[in-house]
DNA sequence: CCCTTTGTTGAATGATCGTTCAGTAGCATG
DNA sequence: CATGCTACTGAACGATCATTCAACAAAGGG
């Protein structure tokens, strides 16, 4: 049996930018399937389809891999906030696109709590999260006052948005772990339901 | 150098109920310091200053642990249900209870976060979950129900839970990874303003 | 004081973990 | 076609994982 000269490639060479994605994708299929006790080197490889040197040549370690899927999340999350092309959208926007299917579903809850799990203690993925935190907090903030100025409403910004952000986040927490017991469509009326007192009747 | 006789005993003997709450103070320790990541027999043992052995011999298994320590966790958080000796407590007792600094502080959520992210994907900590969150859910429900007929308000009690426990599991959520960003007093608050427009002002 | 019960030990096992690194090879460039 | 850069492979490493099990020993009853 004679090689042939110009057999099929054995992989594919790709920039140091689309690999990064590709693995960061691997990783999010594996926190969706078995949580942070599946994101193993093994796990996110196979799925990626590469072998396990790769992780580390891209990203320095695993927990740089983890690092880059947690930004990954949140800028996804933060999304809505740059959508808008005029001053910025009102908290019904938000509200609207935190429980569309694209957010509000089994898998991308899942691998946030993965994530959370992990934030308590792990000092690096922690610092990770306050960094992006603070501006999404700014951003539900900045969505209140706009719709409280719209209306004439005087509201604390700052607390009321550590107040939505909570239910939110309990809200796909519930839907992740008792999913029968939730709809897209109560979750949001329970933060209007909440905001009411302060903004008027919304959306 | 001649062994004394009745040299001081190597260990000492527990009854299995005994050893199994060792264990299981031991697992929560290990799950408060290092999340699912650091809940490892290694780490359990030696907290708890035992054999490698013991887990699997008072438990099946290092799951049946894991399991034993979920009921634990959502015990402790019904002792307010039956603490009442009347009828049973009203919303604002149990909102008061959930962020004492028994329940509400960073240990306890961590518990609570690492559990949380591995009910998603571990089935039989889900089926686990699911029989004491309806336990839960009826307890709040029932709460609910009794500080709507004192004020004669008329409210859908299960839905309503279902919010409540969202608010409550989001803001110790919240509490645990940006804990500078909350107070217990705040938190309340975000509780009681959530309710007003169904019960009147609370508490 | 012996004997039975059973809670406990700790070495051993095989699997899997994250990371390393010397070598391979895809592919753009000259 | 030859060269250089670097993405990539995959075997190997030592550490750690959960679990097993034969031997041990503490404590209570006879």
């Amino acid at each position: 049996m004679i090689a042939k000269p110009d057999a099929a490639p054995k992989y594919r060479r790709y920039s140091s930018a689309e690999r990064s994605a590709m693995l960061i994708d691997a990783g999010l299929a594996c926190l969706a399937r078995g949580g942070i006790l599946g994101f193993t080197t093994e796990n996110i490889c196979r799925e990626a389809g590469v072998s396990r040197g790769l992780i580390t040549h891209h990203f320095k370690s695993k927990d740089g891999l983890l690092a880059a899927i947690y930004s990954t999340m949140y800028e996804r999350s933060l999304a809505v906030f740059n959508a808008d092309p005029g001053s910025g959208p009102g908290i019904a926007e938000i509200v609207e696109a935190e429980f569309s299917p694209a957010v509000f579903n089994r898998e991308t809850t899942t691998i946030w709590l993965a994530l959370w799990g992990e934030v308590a203690t792990n000092p690096a993925l922690g610092r990770e999260h306050h960094r992006h935190y603070l501006a999404y907090r700014a951003g539900v903030a900045g969505a209140l006052k706009r719709t409280a100025e719209k209306r004439g409403c005087e509201i604390d910004a700052d607390t009321l948005a550590v107040m939505v952000i909570s239910l939110i986040d309990g809200l796909w927490l519930e839907n992740c772990i008792a999913p029968d017991l939730m709809s897209a469509e109560s979750a949001k009326m329970a933060c209007y339901r909440m905001l009411d007192p302060f903004l008027g009747p919304l959306p």
